[in-house]
DNA sequence: TTCATAGTTAGAAGTATATCTAAATATTTA
DNA sequence: TAAATATTTAGATATACTTCTAACTATGAA
């Protein structure tokens, strides 16, 4: 997991509630898109940058992709913060 | 802890470097300056963003302005990123 | 195959961010 | 007080990001 897609696909307040929209299951780009002011394409652009940076999943149901939340990557980003945050105190890592 | 202001202090990879030069003590921006290729006004507003975001602390020590690690964040931006990536599953909050 | 629906991609415009140099502020020393 | 050191602030520039509209691709139905 790198590290730089991962916090700049955070750092977007828009994408951070798409990540929220989507806890309770999977939904596709169009009942997202009802959630936002900005256009399907604008929101397509956003997918598409938390599906770089792993975040979501995305597979295609018939004429619908839907997304769905990559909650593996979570663990991943704990131990990012973590590691960023910790107070190393002259220990040896 | 706003996480608008946080995410966003974390997104930039000169900030998060200067996290981790901090983990093994507070440093002057004297000090930190050594470490960027970049000016020293740019490493300050660097750390104006860091101090914004809660991240950092400030303590002036004589002509220096030494700057060190607010771990107290740490705990809240845990649960701020479990609070966006944990799955619901329809239960209660 | 043709039409309709769902979504992405392209190119442009406006805003925000990172960086620079130069000037300003604060503290210590002479 | 004046000079030196440490850091911040101001104003400018270049790059990156968000958003738009319009055009394109893919799937399903007539």
């Amino acid at each position: 997991m790198k590290p730089q897609p991962l916090f700049q696909a955070l750092a977007d307040p828009s994408r951070r509630r798409i990540l929220k929209l989507l806890q309770p299951g999977a939904l596709s780009a169009g009942e997202l898109s009802d959630h936002f002011a900005f256009s399907l394409a604008s929101l397509s652009h956003h997918l598409s940058i938390l599906k770089s940076a792993d975040l979501i999943c995305a597979e295609r149901r018939g004429q619908h992709i839907i997304y769905s939340l990559n909650t593996s990557v979570t663990e991943e980003l704990y131990r990012l913060i973590a590691d960023l945050l910790k107070v190393t105190s002259g220990e040896p890592a």
